[in-house]
DNA sequence: TCTATTTTTTAACCTATGTAAAAAGATCAA
DNA sequence: TTGATCTTTTTACATAGGTTAAAAAATAGA
């Protein structure tokens, strides 16, 4: 996918501000099952995928639990770090050999200190997020693992393809045997 | 709770843009039990809890299903209506009496448009906003409902107090049993 | 205070999902 | 092709949480 289109393609902006993001990053080329995101470490960096796959995830007692799964297109922050300038509870992996483009959170913070436009975009592209998070929360909320599974599967049909089932049972928040289960069922 | 003191409590705002916030809200007093914002509807308002409490809610298969809670100096407001300017997904209602500072989503666009600080200053909390979202669902993902529970009244346990046990049961997505079964237990 | 209403608990039974271990299938390097 | 490794499914059994109905407790009005 092209950087430039990626930049507009959840809210607009001008090319004087596309130009100023532009300037600020580069392309960095990542291999299969990186990890470039580290739970416990504040983060300088934020990223955007332009091909490939990967997923946020963190360690609970000893189990590694998915959260969010990115391709291309998608924004990929560590945000609890990102805000809190803390170490974040996160780590952001790839699922394939991956083309990111980079951009170190100083210089995102400066663009967007400076610039209206860019903090605006910004704070439409979090808010937009916060929306996808809610919904995902609430369908936790209201319905089965075998609902989530097959609503999962149905919006997103490549997910079967680039992604393994027991990252998918962990996305899901089923153990992998359930998910074996309720697949053996349709 | 004052209005300006909830302003800046979770990012500096320079007295200018308090004021200018000011300038365009008002207080209102809402009785208990009312719902202020509806499902289904476009919301034109957003709100600062400066008395009382509320949830937002929304109807799943025929039950009422809560998803957030907020308290003196908590924001409330519509995101999903707000960013896509379509029909929300929630309704907001009191759970006790209210003193509510309301603004319209027009006017707030307004300023954002126009206020660097601003814009930055909703940016800021709405990535908190995520963050705390993010987290609640980690919390699905890996623990048991009598963890969830637990958790909830040692973080807030004012909730016990002005909360029924059928609303907290909703939030922590279990049945009104089940979460009885999980108290007679400590 | 008394009654009506709402909230919370208890009991009995059912289902979804967890755990552990083994079997089956897929992938990949040599 | 073969063996090594990783992924997925299957089986057997355990447990958390759901459902329904009823009892008990708390609360709000008159």
């Amino acid at each position: 996918m092209e950087i430039e289109k990626v930049l507009l393609q959840k809210h607009q902006l001008s090319n004087d501000s596309i130009s100023q993001l532009l300037s600020k990053g580069t392309i960095v080329e990542v291999v299969k099952n990186e990890t470039i995101i580290h739970q416990g470490k504040t983060e300088n960096f934020s990223y955007i995928i332009l091909q490939g796959c990967a997923k946020a995830h963190l360690n609970h007692d000893g189990k590694d639990i998915n959260f969010w799964f990115g391709f291309e297109g998608d924004f990929l922050f560590s945000y609890n770090s990102k805000i809190s300038k803390l170490p974040g509870y996160e780590n952001i992996s790839t699922l394939e050999r991956c083309q990111l483009w980079r951009i170190s959170n100083d210089d995102l913070d400066e663009l967007y200190k400076c610039s209206l436009e860019l903090a605006n975009w910004s704070r439409k592209l979090t808010e937009i997020e916060l929306v996808k998070t809610e919904k995902r929360l609430i369908d936790f909320q209201t319905k089965s693992a075998a609902t989530r599974y097959q609503e999962l599967i149905s919006k997103h049909p490549e997910i079967l393809n680039r992604i393994s089932l027991g990252n998918i049972a962990s996305f899901l928040g089923i153990s992998q045997v359930s998910l074996s289960r309720i697949r053996s069922q349709y």
